[in-house]
RNA sequence: GGUCUCGUGGCCGAGUGGCUAGGCUGAGCUCUGCAAAAGCUCCUACAGCGGUUCGAAUCCGCUCGAGACCUCCA
């Protein structure tokens, strides 16, 4: 029996609004979408709870053997601005803001967001296509979609015909809309005459003569809605029918909808298996967003350089953070708690060090109670991740590990007591969850050689000191050290180790 | 206004019909030349009011409070 088969995987579906096991398409294979950055701007701390949750979700589907496709793509044209900009599209109303072209802001967002990716240890997609590169896929579903009578053209704009789709089809399936209320709620935009009905959506756009960014199509010059990229781009990668979508909560209605009802109409069949929606990182309870101008950058937060902070935290103690939560749960952003999650990563970064330089040595005379206890540690932190990839109640069994790697450490707990075949898979456990499922390395705050030899020196200085029982020099040293950010720790061996603050 | 979610101990945050979540903070003990680290112990909560049930933080209803979506947003 293999990993997916022991531990299968129940994950909350939003779209019926449950918890159940998770079957792939095709055995032993994933197919995940997930909805990306639009790369106008920098990528604040909120958009990367997501691309963090759904890096730990294809992680783990990996750490089980899964052959994963993983397809986050860029959104580099296509989402309209509100009413005040007449539907002109972000990313070329920036490009005149700066007098850059579009692709000059493109590659340079685009640029940071990858940047801040790789700092958080967050993996790269399998495939990260971009709205640009599918201008002609984007044209000619839209055409499919005319042809089959979904959707209209008025003035070189084209939009979808909700009200028509919905005749066959039910549209608010997944965020639970109907489409009476959605009618007569909500306010008017700017393109309003141009629809049939206010809650039809746009597939492509009209350019006006001042818009720069503009490909050619059968209906003149314009841009693709936006929508239609998703739909296209998860398609051409996935197939017709995929396993998983993604996206932070905020997607859900109206992108997601959207998607649905445009994959559904144009092919035929249900798009997406399952749906998997993050939830918001909050600030005083209110949701995070570059428009509430209550977001962080990255950046800011590694230098504390922000009126809300107090001091700056390190990447793996955010990542820490928000894997203490549950990524449907909307997760609260403040010093204490960054405070508190800084301690307690270095916990466990501290127990992964030490697990990685235990060797068991043989011949063990096994206790029984023991090893089962080792081993349901284990099995609970498959348990835990296959249960909705609940990482806050993994870590909390990574920590009990944690614990019991320390007794290995002092001696609390003697090696000798343990098989070692239970050992090696405690140990392969504590390493694979914490580094490959959860990406949570070591972070060290140097590598540097030449302060490494030093501290090393005045370590071995120290060690004499105090078997010359010279405490007054022994303490200097470690007071001097200590004044300047290294705390040396005695061990019981007599070996001393340091960490740097 | 419509749709929906949430309200857990000093703080953060899991859980969701009966069994200790966990982290941080605080107190104590052990180890230690003293520290630090580590191990152990303690502080035991589920907004309020009703109801269902042998039993509810967990299900149902109401009240109060907070938030999200309905418009670009992860």
């Amino acid at each position: 029996m293999n990993l997916s088969e022991q531990y299968p995987i129940h994950l909350s579906n939003s779209l019926s609004g449950k918890k159940e096991k998770f079957e792939p398409l095709v055995p032993g294979f994933v197919g995940m979408y997930v909805c990306g950055p639009t790369v106008y701007n920098y990528v604040h701390l909120g958009n990367t709870r997501t691309f963090l949750t759904f890096d730990t979700v294809s992680r783990y589907f990996r750490f089980l053997g899964y052959k994963v496709r993983y397809v986050r793509n860029i959104t580099d044209v296509g989402h309209l601005e509100s009413d005040a900009d007449e539907g002109e599209d972000k990313i070329g109303k920036k490009a005149r803001l700066e007098e850059l072209e579009p692709m000059e802001i493109v590659k340079r967002y685009t640029e940071d967001f990858h940047n801040v990716m790789r700092i958080f240890n967050i993996l790269p997609p399998s495939i990260e296509p971009s709205a640009t590169g599918h201008i002609v896929e984007q044209i000619n579903i839209t055409k499919k979609l005319i042809d089959l009578g979904l959707a209209y053209e008025t003035n070189g704009s084209v939009y979808f015909d909700v009200k028509k789709y919905n005749q066959s089809h039910h549209y608010g399936i997944l965020s639970g809309r109907n489409i009476d209320e959605l009618m007569e709620s909500g306010r008017d935009l700017d393109s309003q005459d141009e629809k049939r009905e206010k809650v039809d959506f746009a597939l492509w756009k009209k350019a006006s003569p001042a818009h720069i960014m503009r490909w050619p199509s059968p209906w003149g010059e314009g841009f693709p809605g936006w929508h239609i990229e998703c739909t296209v781009m998860s398609t051409k990668y996935l197939g017709e029918t995929f396993d998983i979508h993604g996206g932070g909560m905020d997607l859900k209605f109206p992108h997601h909808e959207c998607e649905i009802a445009q994959a559904t109409g144009a092919n035929g069949k249900t798009p997406v298996r399952y749906w998997l929606h993050s939830n918001m990182l909050t600030v005083n309870g209110q949701k995070m967003s570059k428009s509430l101008g209550n977001s962080f950058l990255p950046s800011e937060l590694f230098t504390g350089n922000h009126p809300m902070l107090e001091r700056g935290y390190t990447p793996m103690t955010v990542r820490f953070f928000m894997l203490q939560s549950h990524y449907s749960s909307t997760l609260d952003f403040s010093n204490e708690a960054l405070g508190a999650a800084e301690k307690g990563y270095k916990k466990l970064a501290n127990s992964l060090k030490l697990i990685k330089s235990i060797e068991h040595p043989g011949n063990a005379t096994p206790d029984k109670e023991l090893n089962e206890a080792l081993q349901t540690l284990v099995a609970d932190c498959y348990k835990n991740m296959s249960d909705d990839f609940n990482t806050a109640k993994t870590l909390a069994v990574l920590f009990e590990m944690s614990s019991r790697i320390n007794d290995m450490k002092s001696g609390n707990v003697s090696l000798n007591k343990i098989e070692p075949a239970v050992f090696e898979s405690f140990k392969k456990a504590y390493i694979g969850f914490m580094e490959d499922v959860l990406g949570l390395q070591e972070e060290t705050s140097s590598d540097d050689k030449l302060l490494d030899g030093t501290i090393r020196v005045l370590i071995e200085l120290r060690k004499k000191a105090r078997t010359d029982k010279n405490f007054a020099l022994s303490d200097k040293i470690r007071d001097d050290l200590k004044a300047i950010g290294v705390q040396l720790k005695d061990g019981k061996d007599g070996e001393i180790t340091y960490t740097i603050e």
